[in-house]
DNA sequence: GTGCTGTATCTTGATGTCGAGATAAGTGGC
DNA sequence: GCCACTTATCTCGACATCAAGATACAGCAC
């Protein structure tokens, strides 16, 4: 069968009674799973050139985006600023990017693409387009806007989120909920 | 500005050629990161109890498909054999579950909640439902079908999937229970 | 029974991530 | 200039995951 039989007998008891109490964590439960199916996935055509997928998403928002601090680079790929530095610097050991001073702000640390990181990305971001093509397939024209746009609004404001964790004192400043 | 900011330029580009060379990965990246928005809050809740979201995974899974084999279990959250071991080891350490014999094959243990694990992931679950159908509350019950429909077709067949390692030798041969 | 192949679990080593704390530098008030 | 507060990055310890190999048992053929 199709569905995630972790939750069979949920689904079938919500089903009958039309409650939606269990729809929420059935969402995620396939959200979880199709992830992990896609990651699978995705991870196993970076892996092969010595990446890890934080790797590979440094490098394709750097070629997207262009040089950019650490910091902000977490941000936009959701990791703390630990794994950063991590993530930086085995980048940096395999000669894919370099950190050059920031000229306005004497704390930060730029993130620049190398000729071979360039390189790299570019190939990888290929044949990672391709591949998600492939996994996403099953879906027409029209189930893939309709998926983005739910995604869209379950992801929330994605793009201005703080990573994980340092976000104690996330510049929320007062007005919330 | 609801955009994945990564993909602002793709987009554009992908809209006015209304080309979906795109959209695969475009859809990668918001499904990727909906589900580590969603883990986030998810591991929140949990890790308070001095779990991991595995852990749950594990226990939840207990709850609803009664005792199962380590290996079984494994392969329903995703996870290779070895996580499994440590996963159960963390658990049973902790008094939530026990490993029993299998009456039927030798090799295989497997795992039971106990009256104390029990008591726990049906609190923890309460919770987390609650916490699910806040996350996902700002879609409307249609929204929620559509997107469980989508998740399910890019899952694929989820639950006979092998777990991310352990994959080499998958007997699809015929006879599958 | 003997041998062969596949399965279930555990062991071990490498790696990536988080979280908290440390250091350095920007910001604004006095 | 001096002060407190915030921000950017890095350091370090704890921990979860994977991958590959080891061990024990199952199932079948001969």
């Amino acid at each position: 069968m199709a569905t995630a039989s972790a939750w069979k007998d949920d689904q079938v008891a919500a089903t009958k009674a039309t409650r939606n109490t269990a729809k929420g964590v059935h969402l995620w439960l396939l959200l979880w799973k199709a992830t992990r199916v896609q990651e699978a996935h995705a991870r196993r055509s970076v892996e092969a050139m010595g990446l890890c997928l934080t790797d590979f998403g440094v490098l394709e928002a750097l070629l997207h985006k262009g040089p950019l601090p650490v910091n902000t680079l977490g941000k936009k790929i959701l990791i703390s600023s630990g794994s950063m530095t991590a993530a930086i610097d085995r980048l940096e050991g395999q000669g894919l990017v370099v950190r050059k001073d920031s000229p306005v702000d004497r704390r930060a640390r730029i993130a620049h693409l190398t000729t071979k990181g360039t390189d790299l990305i570019q190939r990888l971001f290929a044949e990672h387009t391709r591949d998600m093509e492939r996994a996403f397939s099953c879906l027409d024209g029209t189930e893939k806007e309709q998926l983005a746009t739910l995604l869209r609004k379950v992801g929330g404001e994605v793009d201005g989120m703080a990573p994980l964790s340092d976000r104690a004192h996330s510049s929320k400043k007062r007005g919330e909920s």
